[in-house]
DNA sequence: AACGCTATTGCAAACCACTTGCATCTGTCA
DNA sequence: TGACAGATGCAAGTGGTTTGCAATAGCGTT
């Protein structure tokens, strides 16, 4: 990890110039939201930062989320299984290709898609503000290999 | 419309070698959805076949679409607005570019983008099984003027 | 045309993810 | 330290969608 500490510390001045309060819970929440490298949903973050701290309530995480979200900290993301899944938002830009067999979630960039979104959107009369876009896919299965490597 | 009817009646034929019937309430909705230009979600659908057969139950609306999409009669989508939407599959496979102002949902394809999808799945070892591309946008008000007054 | 089997329907209750009202608690800052 | 507005926990509420159940109605058969 890099620096979860100066984040929760960058995002406390953040809240601050907001009149908002860094709390207990959104110190922790924002911890879990640090080290998770996979995009959890609220119950999943609320399992995880409950175990750190069982007076913590879902709803709290749920408001957090929002706070979050609001203050641009996080990026929230409706996946095709309907729930919203949250990752910390101090990445570059990218899109994402879900495995549709292990539901892993694989982060991807193109910026020839993007210009040609654009250029769409422009022969459409529209200027894009924000977009969405999944591939739902299934590992290709190694094609014979002839010199025996082991996998991954 | 060019023939709703036909469409109507080839359902049937599918739904049979399902083993499934062709009901008064499936017909009902799927003219509705024959009749819909554009990507009603079920309550839409349940008001304007509601008032053909005032009987007819919300729940069956959801399960009729449920049958029509496993039949692959229609392609439910779920924008961002999180409610499920749905319109006919007779046609050509499409994205959707959605007006952020007014909701509107315009069509467009791109065989383009989809390349590169593929290409980039690929190279992260992945076969797409499906994709999902959204853009979200605002007109572009014509720039009639160039040099002066910005309107608004 | 009636029969029987079972898919389908309507209704109400259940679900699920998420939100909210309210009384209490706790950062923050003077 | 005190006061006040923001934040929290809990429970109840939402809104979209699903489901259990008894009644109904397609559809092949008789």
């Amino acid at each position: 990890m890099k620096g979860i500490d100066q984040r929760v510390e960058a995002f406390e001045g953040q809240l601050r110039k907001a009149g908002l309060r860094m709390t207990q819970q959104r110190r922790l929440i924002l911890r879990v939201l640090a080290e998770a490298d996979d995009h959890p949903d609220a119950k999943g973050i609320f399992t995880r930062a409950f175990a750190h701290d069982p007076t913590l309530s879902l709803s709290t995480v749920y408001r957090t989320m929002k706070v979050l979200e609001t203050q641009g900290a996080i990026e929230r993301h409706a996946f095709e299984d309907g729930v919203s899944r949250y990752e910390h938002a101090d990445q570059a830009h990218h899109d994402h290709l879900i495995d549709i067999e292990s539901g892993t979630v694989v982060e991807f960039s193109s910026p020839e898609i993007e210009a040609l979104q654009a250029k769409i959107a422009a022969e459409l009369g529209y200027e894009i503000v924000r977009h969405r876009l999944e591939l739902y896919g299934r590992k290709i299965k190694a094609p014979r290999r002839k010199a025996g490597k082991k996998d991954a």
